[in-house]
DNA sequence: TAGCAATAGATCGTATACAATATTCAAGAT
DNA sequence: ATCTTGAATATTGTATACGATCTATTGCTA
């Protein structure tokens, strides 16, 4: 008798309360909801959804190894603030990994893939919601780089963007970057469809350290 | 009056208990004394220290962010194991940023540097101790990329190293995998020292996928 | 009034306690 | 004898409790 399975995405239906919490302040960070420099009480979260400040503490030690929080002794965690000459590290950083993953994923790139990263490319110019931007250029990007057939890259790729994410949010709304990047992923996918390898990944190296530019601009700014 | 301060690394002695857990398991992680898949129990690691199991999963959630442990729901931590494929993954990984790291740092490489390299270079030659070679070898490649003057970079190669450092491990025993580290760590040196950007990246990552394969091989034969 | 000391209150880090789940092992069924 | 079944035991995940440290506020001093 073909006995009924629960739906595939029930079966850790049962996430623990680390792991909601994790993902509760994670999203806040990512998304800039939670501000740089932030405290994040323990109590006061723990009060939120109703449990002990166990879990709470797991899910900020998690948040720790990852970058997003720091801690103080005696002092709990705040959103972690990245400092100029960090924000430049990281940028470089994401230039390497980003051009070396859409070169290696070109030579193997699929026909279904490129519609894809064309569609994604579209979304975005299409987009107004300045909220869904970040989005789609995720999608956007991925997409180029799936085909590298190397996850763990992606991963840290991916990781690394989040990270920064709330800036890339600033970059994207306040420098008029939109229009910029735009076209910018235009001439990137150009380049994937002419599979120009090469000319592809010295693209993107300069569609990330060009956003890095206009936010540095755009931050400085600000400051005065 | 010059008031007395702690010895520089007293300054944060009053380490939590976390922090001392956390150490203690990454150490036993990295250098092999837990097997891949062993259990960490929370309660016996917590009477090895007398203390409680908070701190201890806290220790444990910080490592699992850093992809050192894995947790199963109701049944606790193991010590991650990583599949053939994505050691192929985190390799090729490892050769991308670390030949960019060497790139950047050669134009901006200071002659004690390289006085300091030549130093790592031959320590590592010289040394019989097989316990020692991970440790020398790291200090030499830390040398190497320390001028590119990016943290973040940096941070990143090591997190990496970290994780496969047990592999690396077997890697240089049992492959007779030093000499051949060894005569490859001279070129690099030498290309250093003549300034060859290009030419040192390119040996960073024959040298790092040499050890792959090397380290495949050997495992491939521990199968059967 | 400005600055400092002392106390009260809040928050942190961790120990202990306990329900929920997993594992072990002995007893019964095939 | 091997395979199930179920109770006993062990371990996990989290709530509650508590001392230690930090922060805010008051009162005192100059």
């Amino acid at each position: 008798m073909p006995l009924n399975l629960p739906e595939s995405a029930e079966i850790n239906s049962t996430a623990s309360a680390s792991d909601v919490v994790y993902q509760h302040i994670r999203d806040g960070i990512v998304t800039g909801t939670l501000e740089e420099n932030e405290p994040i009480g323990q109590d006061s979260v723990a009060r939120m959804f109703s449990i002990s400040k166990v879990p709470v503490r797991e899910a900020l030690k998690r948040l720790e190894a990852e970058g997003l929080v720091s801690f103080q002794k005696n002092r709990g965690a705040i959103v972690t603030s990245i400092s100029e000459p960090e924000l430049a590290d990281i940028f470089q950083v994401r230039a390497i990994l980003e051009s070396n993953a859409i070169r290696l994923a070109i030579p193997r790139m699929r026909a279904e893939t490129l519609t894809e990263a064309q569609r994604h490319c579209e979304a975005f110019s299409a987009e107004t919601d300045v909220a869904r931007w970040s989005e789609l250029n995720w999608a956007f990007h991925h997409c180029l780089y799936k085909d590298s057939d190397n996850a763990f890259l992606i991963r840290q790729i991916r990781a690394i963007n989040d990270r920064i994410e709330r800036y890339l949010r600033i970059q994207l709304t306040l420098s008029h970057g939109q229009p910029v990047a735009d076209r910018e992923h235009h001439e990137i996918l150009q380049a994937c469809i002419n599979g120009e390898a090469g000319r592809a990944g010295e693209l993107i190296r300069q569609h990330i350290m060009g956003a890095h530019q206009s936010l540095n601009k755009r931050v400085h700014a600000l400051d005065k």
